[in-house]
DNA sequence: AGCACGCCGACT
DNA sequence: GTCGGCGTGCTC
């Protein structure tokens, strides 16, 4: 049997990572006998009263455990480790930076079926004759057991078979097989499937590439073995998928395997294709909608080396690959790259760091890069390139703002807005319209007393859905009928704000006869709906479209010609620092559905703060411009990526507790002076109560990375043993994204 | 997290 | 008289 890895020598002591919040691995002696085991191996163990999988992180000469609390591992699972030296030393890694137990970061990186025991190789289940079998089924059988004949007939000639050649070769039941196997005549056993041959691959030729997209997979050909974070910043429709598509060809070219990550919502059936159309490669699709077992053979096709293509979601990161030669991040900005619970991972960061410790270069991809990724891109412009042509002639769109306070709008859409979408209607054109905001309306109020309608367990109001028959909290899932009047004073009561529910509604009323489509949530929940909708807006079917978020993800609408945000000004007066940058990433990447084709396109901006400096750059200079202004201000107030943070949460069912434990986790910190390191808080969370729980969260900054994690070293340990910490639910946030 | 052990309330 | 509430403690 062949071994993707060497095993290690035999030493007399494992430490054993478990899938337990602790944050510790726990020491065993080797298992009996001499089968190889070693760092990566899976083992079997006794742990209190269960028999668990661990991973074996170190194997120790000695152990530190008394010897009457060690006890023994079982077995080892299989006869090779399942994680590489290479994941091992990610994972481990990651498990330290992120401050998150090592048994639940190496779980985390496993499929289901392999948590649970399963072999990490394939087996496939054979049958043969026993020896009882060979020399008695065909002298004994009678002659009207003609199937039983048939398979003893069959394996005397084959010597071993898979269950279902037998019985199609054979044309019998199942029954057939059983039979044969009660009479002791055959017997079934496992063979693990060899290491797979590697694949052949074809490329075929794509598009010619324009000169900057030449530039950019020159610069990226030329790194390839070593490490470099390249950045590929291109407006939408520079053609970055071309850049990649041509990067990969040369990786595979090269006899090795290639990384994509995409955000969770651009993994879409078209860029399957895309990728298929252009290679003959074998591919490996990670996304949610496989189940274990499907999740599972493609983890072991990358892991073989098989699939020479693995595309995935954030967890992809996690995928074993026996000759990585590049890994790409599209859409590097995207925020669904880091994990928001548990282990609190940036996938956009981690592959900087499996890139670096495997010598491969990585490519980051957006049309709105992240400050942290123009920042490292400053530092290294030979890194940096630029895709400022759109493909083909189309020219970029035209953006306008439209002040919402100087002119009288219905639901929502200000007068020189319904214009502007009627003239483009009439040219033929197609309409999108942003909001980022589901339901009929965020809010029902009564004019008569004040009341408005609120969650029960959060602090947030109810928002109006279906046209007003429910009301449904977005942070608790909590639904509840329309009440008929108000709950205080009895009087009607009334919407109050638009939702993509209602501006719907308002479009059908200003441009009737227009087809028209929502895309968000709730309007897409049935699978291949998506799908269904977009095609139908690509041949022309819709005209106007009305969406959230969903919108700026993974889909081009070369016939869009105008596009509207409707409610620009959410993300500019927020707490958290990096509101702004949210924004300026979700108008331009909404602008960048405008216009693709050959007309030119338009896009408007509703705002109450047509003065915003943050929108006056946006608007002069584009998000280049914006960018510098973001990161003049993040530098002169210390935050990211001129500063590393962290955030300590915490939750509980009353609202003491969380503040109380954060208050002596903040007093607990003079004993751990690191200079530099701030404690800022603790406070409640901006949203306090959500579904019933308290939040609380202390934040802490460092100018450097370093610093930081000292602190935690000493701090988080400590912690843990406050009395407080038992009573609330805590957690840590190591480069926290949301600051809520 | 599991899974024990361990003491105090309402019932087959 | 038990079944079971969740506080406390432990897992190599």
């Amino acid at each position: 049997m062949s071994r993707l890895w060497d095993a290690q020598e035999r030493a007399p002591y494992l430490a054993v990572a478990i899938d337990t919040p602790l944050r510790q691995v726990f020491d065993y002696r080797a298992p009996e006998g001499d089968s190889p085991v070693g760092p990566g191996y899976r083992v079997w163990v006794p742990f209190g009263r269960r028999r668990v999988v661990g991973v074996v992180v170190e194997s120790r000469e000695h152990s530190e455990v008394p010897a009457e609390k060690l006890r023994a591992a079982f077995e080892a699972i299989d006869s090779e480790p399942t994680f590489s030296p290479d994941s091992l030393a990610l994972l481990t890694w990651a498990a330290e930076y992120y401050r998150h137990p090592i048994g639940e970061v190496l779980t985390s990186a496993l499929p289901v079926p392999l948590r649970n025991g399963a072999p990490v190789r394939q087996e496939t289940i054979l049958w043969r004759l026993t020896a009882l079998g060979r020399e008695e089924a065909l002298a004994k059988l009678p002659a009207r057991s003609v199937r039983l004949r048939a398979i003893a007939q069959y394996l005397a000639d084959h010597a071993q078979a898979s269950a279902s050649d037998i019985l199609s070769s054979t044309e019998s039941p199942a029954s057939a097989l059983r039979n044969l196997e009660q009479r002791g005549f055959v017997e079934s056993f496992a063979r693990e499937q060899s290491a797979a041959v590697p694949p052949v691959t074809t490329v075929r030729e794509g598009p010619p590439l324009n000169e900057a997209q030449a530039a950019a997979v020159e610069r990226i050909q030329s790194t390839l073995g070593t490490f470099v974070s390249h950045l590929l910043y291109g407006v939408t429709g520079s053609g970055k998928t071309e850049v990649y598509l041509h990067a990969i060809a040369t990786v595979l070219a090269r006899g090795q395997q290639v990384l994509v990550l995409v955000p969770e919502i651009a993994l879409t059936p078209q860029l399957i294709s895309r990728f298929r159309g252009r290679f003959d490669a074998p591919l490996a699709v990670l996304h949610s909608g496989l189940n274990d077992t499907e999740r599972l053979a493609a983890w072991r096709d990358a892991r073989e080396g098989t699939a020479r293509i693995v595309i995935g979601t954030r967890s992809a990161i996690f995928s074993p690959l026996l000759q990585p030669g590049l890994i790409i991040i599209d859409e590097e900005h995207d925020p669904s790259f880091k994990q928001q619970d548990g282990f609190r991972y940036s996938a956009r960061d981690l592959a900087l760091v499996r890139a670096q410790r495997l010598g491969i270069p990585v490519v980051l991809g957006s049309a709105t890069p992240s400050l942290e990724t123009l920042a490292r891109a400053r530092k290294q412009p030979e890194t940096l390139s630029r895709l400022p042509e759109r493909a083909g002639s189309a020219r970029p769109p035209k953006l306008l703002l439209v002040d919402l306070r100087k002119h009288g709008a219905t639901q929502g859409i200000a007068t020189p807005t319904v214009m502007t979408i009627r003239r483009h209607l009439d040219a033929g054109g197609q309409v999108m319209l942003f909001i980022n905001r589901r339901g009929y309306a965020p809010v029902l109020f009564c004019p008569n007393c004040g009341w408005s309608a609120h969650c029960r367990r959060c602090d947030a109001h109810l928002t109006v859905h279906a046209r007003g028959r429910d009301l449904i909290c977005h942070h608790c899932g909590a639904q509840e009928p329309m009440p008929p009047g108000c709950s205080n004073c009895f009087a009607d009561v009334k919407p109050v704000g638009q939702g993509t529910e209602r501006i719907e509604e308002a479009l059908h009323q200003l441009f009737t006869g227009f087809p028209l489509a929502r895309i968000d949530r709730d309007s897409m929940r049935r699978k291949g709906e998506l799908e269904a909708t977009l095609a139908r807006v690509d041949r022309g079917e819709i005209r106007i479209l009305v969406g959230t978020q969903m919108l700026t993800k993974g889909h081009d609408f070369p016939n869009v010609t105008l596009v509207v945000v409707l409610n620009a000004d959410q993300g500019l007066f927020s707490t958290d620092f990096r509101a702004p940058e949210r924004l300026a990433q979700t108008i331009v990447q909404v602008a960048g559905r405008a216009g693709r084709a050959e007309r030119q396109g338009e896009v408007l901006i509703q705002t109450e703060y047509p003065e915003h400096p943050l929108l006056k750059l946006l608007l002069t200079g584009g998000y280049a411009a914006f960018a510098d202004g973001a990161l003049t201000e993040r530098e002169q107030s210390g935050w990211p990526p001129f500063a590393r943070i962290a955030l300590l949460r915490a939750e509980a069912t009353t609202s003491d507790l969380p503040l109380k434990f954060l208050q002596d986790a903040h007093d607990l910190a003079v004993d751990f002076p690191i200079r530099g390191v701030e404690l800022l808080g603790p406070a409640p969370a901006p949203m306090e109560r959500r579904a019933g729980r308290f939040r609380a969260q202390l934040l802490l900054r460092a100018p450097s990375h370093s610093p930081l994690q000292k602190f935690l070293s000493g701090w988080l340990p400590v912690l843990a043993m406050l009395p407080e910490a038992r009573r609330v639910r805590w957690s840590i946030d190591v480069d926290a994204a949301e600051l809520s």
